[in-house]
DNA sequence: CACCCTTTTTGACTTCCGTCAAAGCCCAAA
DNA sequence: TTTGGGCTTTGACGGAAGTCAAAAAGGGTG
């Protein structure tokens, strides 16, 4: 049985309180797979589903001439398998590590009783979902649709504003950011030099300070520097 | 009251048979809005969620000084102002409609009654998010760290796996596959080309025959044509 | 068939951004 | 202080893909 720190770390769980996140607890167990475990393989019995913590796994498919597939590969936080939860007998695909992997399970009964005794934990759960969903929907925008100068203009507005401060330290590194904005170290530095010299904000090492508020909306928005 | 054929356009209740679709379109309603049409305004009290089944609408805030900031574009399909789902007494933003616009409407407590006395339907509808929010991940994967005919090429073997065959019609137009892919219509039609010049595809319209499938895997696997 | 309209293809051009390589910076350990 | 190892910044460069514009190919309709 894991710890309730372990599943509070997993985005899906977030909105419970300690008492739901026990209860959970109860009735998941935390596997460890090394690199390259088989964690099950298509057509076995499926009695639930899972959630990476750490680690990464992917979801293949064989052929029938013996050529493999990849259908997903899974990064941390995420929830597979869960055609379990359909009720489908057997799982539709494989499964294997590709790293060391810590990996939660949730077996389809408990937690359908679970659910049952606590309609708000499904509540919860899916209010967590939904609002994970759309964080990615919003990055998906982003991604296709704006350069790396806009991308870091709405994020660097989204830490003022959730800080409620035009003066911040950026959470993590700046090669982190970096991949968090779909992008690389250098370009990312470049970006915000571009900012920088337009007057926007001030950099000093991690801490930001933004200087026009209103023409980094602008740019968040789509627009050009002018 | 909703009819049960709407709700089943609807992603995140996919899952569920009629019996079940016929019971929660007991509960929802659908609003029709009009462009720049005012949903909630941010301190409302937030009686149950939505889903936008047509149009767009934005999320967004008012800073004091009268500023306006955009937190969300919401797309067809997407669930929002789930924060009613978590208990909150108020909407903590507001929300317009960009145009004209079907909102399902769906009561926090008639909901809450619902999935009480049919868990499986909170089941099922989390089964379908978390499928939903890994394609997501898939495609945010692919658009950051694939070129365009990677994402071409998985997406080809995508329909070609699931409709059994190497030789298929594509289900749109390729300017709204291009869209799909994250990319252009000439930018598309240039991949395509490349493909069908190695010899990896045929094209005759919009119809698509795979004759290398094992080098199209290798080509959304990332690898460069060779 | 001719007409119109939409979709697709092509070409030329430009821009953004990733790659490679080198140098600077910061900090911690020796 | 020196050394070394992460980050970060900068520059030079090339390639992928978006923009603009125009031609070609379809697809219905009268």
């Amino acid at each position: 049985m894991p710890d309730i720190h372990t599943l509070k770390r997993c985005a899906i769980f977030a909105g419970l309180n300690d008492a739901e996140t026990a209860r959970l607890a109860e009735i998941c167990t935390l596997r460890n797979a090394t690199a390259h475990q088989q964690l099950f393989t298509e057509g076995d019995p499926a009695a639930g589903f899972f959630v990476l913590m750490s680690g990464s796994v992917r979801i293949y498919r064989s052929s029938p001439d013996g050529q493999e597939y990849t259908l997903h590969r899974i990064r941390p936080g995420q929830l597979f398998a869960e055609a379990a939860i359909f009720g489908k007998g057997t799982y539709p695909a494989s499964c294997e590590a590709l790293n060391d992997s810590e990996i939660l399970f949730v077996p389809r009964d408990s937690f359908f009783a679970l659910i049952k005794a606590s309609p708000e934990i499904a509540m919860k759960i899916m209010g967590a979902l939904s609002a994970w969903l759309r964080e990615f929907a919003d990055k998906l925008e982003a991604l296709s649709m704006k350069d790396v100068t806009s991308r870091l203009a709405g994020y660097l507005l989204k830490i003022s504003r959730s800080g409620q401060s035009v003066r911040f330290n950026l959470p993590t590194s700046k090669t982190e950011i970096a991949r968090e904005l779909g992008t690389i170290n250098e370009t990312l530095s470049r970006a915000l030099r571009k900012l920088r010299e337009s007057g926007v904000i001030e950099v000093h090492g991690k801490e930001i300070e933004i200087l026009q508020a209103d023409r980094l909306t602008g740019l968040a928005e789509g627009k050009k520097i002018d």
